[in-house]
DNA sequence: GTCTATAAGAAGATAGAC
DNA sequence: GTCTATCTTCTTATAGAC
């Protein structure tokens, strides 16, 4: 990895333990093995770093989406995938956005800096709440519409079941963010979560 | 006021708003109407107004909990009034848990103020936890579930039935802490929430 | 591109008059 | 208890040699 592209990747880390203030320059340059003045031969100003980040985040979050299924952006090429879902298989999308979200070191140092800083910046704020609320709902919802649609699941309210499906997922998530060693309870948590949430919204087939 | 306790209050305001890094003790003091070095007659340095509001925080947490039901101090003596509640009362309760931590001043700024300190040190990251997760899991927990007792509700697992009356609030608190203007459609959402975890939960008596 | 030396300025805190 | 003046330290950033 190129030297400006290590800069980037160790003051995230640092930015999401720490907060952007609390982060001097100097402390970025020993982590990648250099003196704080000769980050200024990569980026502009420390500002500019955390900017940088801000946009690196923005391009895999577009391009990892689709894959991963965090957006909207393929949801309806996979409606057949859903349309015959079994409870087991609930679990598999539950767990794989929850430890997706938990596990992907860049996402995971993003959110915590997103987190620390978010009330600085508006557009930060506003950030925090697309990537790890609007969005979730949004695809989520789309999903579970499907469910419903082919009877696999039924509730008069998807945006409600939505929720109730994500809700404990985001919350759990937070839970881990602030403290890693809770990280098994909340896998039990999150499979007791979703059996009992199939058991509730189960429809023509019981979710079987 | 006194001098004092309105520094504290002021600099609870501009940590909220900024985080402590990025608020001078010259910030503070244009708040209050005095000179920075003037801050130092009443606090022996800015490290010192923070300690100051988590204790008082902790002192108004202890204070307030049994009257607004937030931990499980006295939950046995309301015991009765949840055997025979109806949806119209749960809706009630879950509004009052929702607009106290949204509305009450001291607790909101407070809220925001762990969620931008949290990651800088732990004791932090623990009482957020335990102020906006574990103990209103367990007060709400021992609620509902006295209401299974009561039949009132069916659930065979009372803390993922916890879990789910309760995610949805916390994912709606920290959307209306970061874009207040989101806060008539949250209340919206909560009482939608709370109408279809009535029905899904429904027992004896349907929740009527 | 990395270094040493250093400028420029910010921010916490103290001294001492009133 | 509040003020003005000031000290000290820390931090960002630049200059210029290699």
């Amino acid at each position: 990895m190129d030297t400006k592209q290590r800069i980037m990747d160790e003051a995230l880390t640092l930015f999401s333990e720490k907060g952007y203030a609390n982060v001097f320059v100097e402390n970025i340059a020993e982590r990648v093995g250099i003196k704080a003045p000769s980050i200024y031969k990569h980026y502009k100003s420390k500002q500019a770093i955390f900017d940088a980040i801000i946009e690196e985040m923005n391009r895999r979050f577009l391009e990892e989406a689709g894959a991963l299924q965090i957006n909207g952006a393929d949801a309806s090429a996979d409606a057949e995938i859903y349309k015959n879902i079994s409870e087991e298989q609930l679990i598999v999308i539950g767990n794989n956005l929850f430890l997706y979200f938990l596990h992907d070191d860049y996402t995971r140092r993003f959110r915590k800096m997103l987190t620390i800083e978010q009330f600085h910046d508006k557009k930060l704020a506003d950030l925090y709440m697309k990537q790890y609320v609007d969005d979730p709902l949004s695809y989520q919802g789309m999903l579970l519409g499907l469910m419903v649609s082919a009877g696999v699941l039924l509730a008069e309210n998807v945006e409600i079941m939505t929720l109730h499906f994500y809700a404990p997922i985001y919350m759990l998530l937070t839970m881990c963010d602030r403290d890693p060693e809770r990280e098994d309870e909340a896998l039990k948590t999150l499979e007791a979560h979703i059996r009992q949430f199939n058991r509730l919204y189960a429809g023509n087939n019981g979710g079987k």
